[in-house]
DNA sequence: CAACGGACCTGCCTGC
DNA sequence: TGCAGGCAGGTCCGTT
């Protein structure tokens, strides 16, 4: 169930086990994802060694020398995990098999994943060519967000959402992002001061960086046997917290939804 | 262009 | 206990 941090966890977890080894295998058992998995999956990356686990987003690229990037991206489902992992379950959909003898095992239960391939440049893939900056690129400012959002009529929290404006804000870290900047997530974006959009920015880039953090505290268990990452226990706000009270005001927490999502705030805290 | 709603799927929880 | 209904951390795509 991905967000950023968890995307980003993965990779560090799987990176250093299969950086410079070749794949052996690929075993693909339902190739039924968001979008079938290519019928070549197979045969091109066969032999090929991975060379880096690079993120872009929420898509993890797995780049390979024989110049063919894998991208893959979790859904809100999906899990990647190192083996051995006993016996495949009905929702694992995907082995791949490393010559160090390694295995890496991709489950999605809900089918919103996808596996694909490129041999260009990924960042020119359809896919990854209209995204917005990465949270921690430096071209992450107050002022990007606010250039955008002056032009735009939408929600604050869809602006921040919005894949295009910048990757990597779901769901829960836009609530908690909305939280620790104080401001409503329903709000015209384009009726926000740069000043308050600025501290925005500053909210989704510690939100996420902190998550980051804790995920990496948990590393240590990504290799397991049953295979899921280390979720790690999340320090939530808002999100989920619904009547509960406010940790700052102790006013109950609201449920609204904006674009069919559910979202929290505070009513006194949150302007 | 921007905004919006529907679509893709399964699992899990609630309430009758 | 069974079943319907609602909800879930994503994001693409078609329509207006």
């Amino acid at each position: 169930m991905p967000e950023l941090p968890e995307v980003e966890t993965t990779r560090r977890g799987i990176a250093p086990h299969i950086t410079g080894q070749r794949i052996q295998e690929v075993r693909v058992r339902h190739r039924g994802l968001r979008w079938p998995v290519p019928d070549e999956l197979e045969s091109r990356l066969t032999g090929l060694s991975v060379v880096a686990v690079d993120r872009r987003g929420k898509y993890l690229l797995f780049r390979t020398d024989g110049g063919i990037t894998m991208i893959l991206h979790l859904g809100m489902s999906g899990s990647l995990s190192l083996g051995p992992q006993g016996p495949a379950g009905p929702h694992d959909h995907l082995d791949w098999l490393f010559s160090g003898g390694v295995r890496l095992r991709m489950r999605d239960p809900r089918r919103f994943g996808a596996v694909l391939l490129t041999e260009n440049d990924p960042m020119d893939h359809p896919l990854l060519r209209n995204l917005g900056p990465e949270p921690f690129d430096p071209r992450f400012t107050g002022e990007h967000l606010y250039g955008i959002a002056k032009a735009r009529r939408v929600a604050v929290k869809q602006l921040v959402m919005d894949a295009r404006v910048v990757v990597g804000v779901g769901n829960i870290y836009a609530n908690e992002a909305l939280f620790l900047s104080g401001i409503r997530p329903k709000r015209p974006c384009h009726r926000i001061s740069a000043n308050r959009l600025s501290g925005l920015r500053d909210a989704v880039v510690e939100v996420l960086q902190s998550a980051i953090e804790q995920g990496g505290t948990t590393l240590r268990d990504f290799v397991r046997e049953d295979g899921r990452p280390g979720y790690f226990a999340r320090r939530l706000r808002v999100y989920g917290r619904a009547g509960l009270p406010c940790l700052v005001c102790a006013e109950p927490i609201r449920q609204i939804r904006i674009g069919q999502r559910s979202t929290f705030f505070c009513p006194t805290c949150q302007t």
